[in-house]
Formats: structure tokens, C-alpha cells, sequence
DNA sequence: GTTGAGCGTT
């Protein structure tokens, strides 16, 4: 068959290798020093983003991992999906995405619509052209996306080590 | 300490 690579659901369910992983289904606890802690066992990291809510400033219960080394990030891939951490299943795998997405300026891009001419238009219309997100526009169907990655390999060293919940409990600033 | 599906500008 003929199949193109390029399908969405098929990107989803099969990132081509990175060293820029996702991470899914954090507990809302978990910050990027934890998964520095967890990831940097793997291999030297390049980078770790939680991605936050902009108006809640919550976690959003997912996160890019950046490695150095592609070797570093496979193996990682592999060991740390379906890991346990602050309670929660982890899924991790390969990231679609690379980077943040471009904001949107919010102003016309556009050229004048009179006397715009030759020169001195800094029109940029293939701004979105740019963006990073791996080929696919639609987010159709991918429910089932990844079941068989879930048993990749053993849920890890960290059986019992990282459900520390006794984390938060040390900042109380007491009001007066 | 919402318990969740989820690929992004703190």
C-alpha cells in the first residue's frame, strides 16, 4: 500500500525518533526539577518544559524533555514510559512538536492594500509555514493512539521512590 | 492536593 507517512493519526501514534520527548499524564505536582531528577539518569538533557496553564499557572500535566543525544532520548523513551511518578502512569514518547508554538502577532501581517508596491513591505505571509508541528492539521481521530507502547517495558526503578507527597507540605507562609 | 485527555511562549 501506498501509504503516506504523513497521515495525522499516524504521526501521532508513531513520532519519528527525537531528542525532544513529551511526557503525558503528570500530576499536577510534578515540576521540572522533578523530571530533571528522573530524566537526566538517561543522559545529559538539553532542556525541560512543563507546559503551564497561562491564566492558572497550573501544569497542564504534560511536558517536553529535551535530550542531547538521540541514543539518550530512545533509551529514556523506553524506560520511562509507563513509569510511576507522584502517583500517576506516565506516558512518554517521542515529541511531535519540537518547539513552542509562534504567537499570533494579533496586527496584520498583510501588505498595504494601497501603494504596498515593491519595497518595503515586511510582509510575511508564510509565517505559518514555519511552525513546527510535525505535518498533521487535523486532530481527528486518535483515540486509540498508543495502547500497544504501554507495556514497552517494565514500570521502572522507581516502584516506590518517587511518590514523595511530602513535598509541598514544607512552604506554609503563615498570614498574620 | 479534583480525580485527566493532553503535543507547547510563565
Amino acid at each position: 500500500e501506498a501509504y503516506s507517512h504523513s497521515d495525522a493519526a499516524d504521526v501521532r501514534a508513531n513520532p519519528d525518533p527525537s531528542t525532544c520527548l513529551g511526557v503525558f499524564g503528570l500530576s499536577l505536582y510534578t515540576t521540572e526539577r522533578d523530571l530533571r531528577e528522573v530524566f537526566s539518569r538517561y543522559g545529559h538533557l538539553a532542556g525541560v518544559k512543563v507546559v503551564y496553564d497561562q491564566r492558572t499557572g497550573r501544569s497542564r500535566g504534560f511536558a517536553f524533555i529535551y535530550f542531547e543525544r538521540l541514543e539518550d532520548s530512545k533509551e529514556a523513551m523506553e524506560r520511562a514510559n509507563g513509569m510511576e511518578l507522584d502517583g500517576r502512569r506516565i506516558r512518554v514518547d517521542f515529541s511531535i512538536t519540537k518547539r513552542p508554538h509562534t504567537p499570533t502577532p494579533g496586527i496584520y501581517m498583510g501588505r498595504p492594500t494601497h501603494n504596498g508596491g515593491g519595497g518595503g513591505g515586511s510582509s510575511r505571509r508564510g509565517r505559518d509555514s514555519y511552525y513546527d508541528r510535525g505535518g498533521y492539521d487535523r486532530y481527528d481521530r486518535y483515540d486509540e493512539y498508543d495502547y500497544r507502547y504501554s507495556r514497552r517495558r517494565s514500570p521502572s526503578p522507581y516502584d516506590g521512590r518517587y511518590r514523595s507527597r511530602s513535598r509541598s507540605r514544607s512552604y506554609s507562609p503563615r498570614r498574620y
